[in-house]
DNA sequence: TCGATATATATCGCTCCTATATATATCGGC
DNA sequence: GCCGATATATATAGGAGCGATATATATCGA
């Protein structure tokens, strides 16, 4: 499932830039479960028109810079459909935060704290954007989707909530120890 | 957060080969929030090596093929503190089955119940995996990003099985429709 | 008018990942 | 005794993707 699928995807609900393409990657519901940069998706676009999947038209535009707009063509669905067809990898997470949190005894014990608090923060911002989107008329597959993010998202925020004590408890413990000179 | 920097963690846990880091990736608790395959961790290995973060030894084995093992040097344990005391970068996820749920209008209805059994099923393998560890006498850390994972894909599981009927009506619908010609 | 922010596109260079190749050894089945 | 499957073990080539950066236009508040 490459960059170029995804954008072919995103483009079945409707024609967009890649600028509005990264805004689907950073806010949309696509963002999830995926992610890419406009590093990933102006070469895609470029190889996708190359191949007849999409159309681009440039848009002039006042008040604002003069856009591309690319659109799915019926190759470009037929091409995604195919694309959908096939057995899925497994899903991939990369987290920093938890990274650090699993090496907390490793560091400084305001560091691990304040990672926590801003990775908290970070899930009632998603938690906040996901709840904020309507999905009356949306087809099953997306209303489960989202129902998805959001059940995940509280289920952390949930679980930081109610253990915070662990990971707090020892960087309290650590600072004691500091203060008496033991730590360390 | 690069896959040296994450090869150099595993090698605070003990010393190990690239065949045992890997396993770490798959298995272990690491592989709740990062993966890296062959491909990324000899490379790194080599890097890391050729800096001196760690050391080498061919250690010859019978009954299965030698081996290098790896050992983090003090040099290797700082610079990864340095690494972890960064700022962290958000998570990033990707989910080809969300992604082929998000998009089941465009796809036939038997596929897309499959994905979704499936995905189900790791789910559950990936949970019993979870469960399965010991977490005592581990630091806090540790056992934080333990008890995260196994809230996660406990959520995961019960929002799937409580609404299984979000997509399988839609699917019982599109057969009824497929039979009497009016689908697709 | 200056800096910050938003819109918009593009590319370089490095990292990483998939696929593949190579090799040794065990175990079960035929 | 041999064949295929599986596990252990390392390595690389080629391509995809990502972060950083460059470039441009326009708005808005200080």
């Amino acid at each position: 499932m490459d960059i170029k699928t995804l954008c072919l995807g995103i483009l079945t609900l409707g024609e967009a830039s890649g600028y509005e393409l990264k805004k689907h990657f950073e806010d949309g519901p696509i963002s999830q479960f995926h992610h890419a940069g406009f590093g990933s998706i102006y070469p895609a676009l470029g190889k996708l028109h190359d191949e007849g999947l999409v159309t681009r038209s440039e848009m002039v535009q006042d008040g604002r810079p003069d856009k591309k707009v690319y659109a799915i063509t019926s190759r470009g669905l037929e091409t995604f459909r195919q694309a959908l067809a096939k057995p899925p990898a497994a899903d991939k997470i990369r987290s920093e935060c938890l990274l650090i949190l699993f090496f907390e005894h490793l560091l400084e014990a305001g560091h691990s704290r304040h990672v926590f608090e801003e990775y908290l923060a970070s899930y009632h911002r998603l938690l906040a954007c996901v709840e904020a989107r309507d999905m009356s008329g949306m087809p099953p597959g997306r209303r489960f989707v989202h129902g998805f993010g959001m059940t995940i998202y509280r289920a952390i925020i949930a679980y930081m909530e109610d253990n915070r004590g662990l990971l707090l408890e020892d960087a309290e413990a650590s600072d004691s120890a500091l203060k008496t000179g033991t730590g360390q």
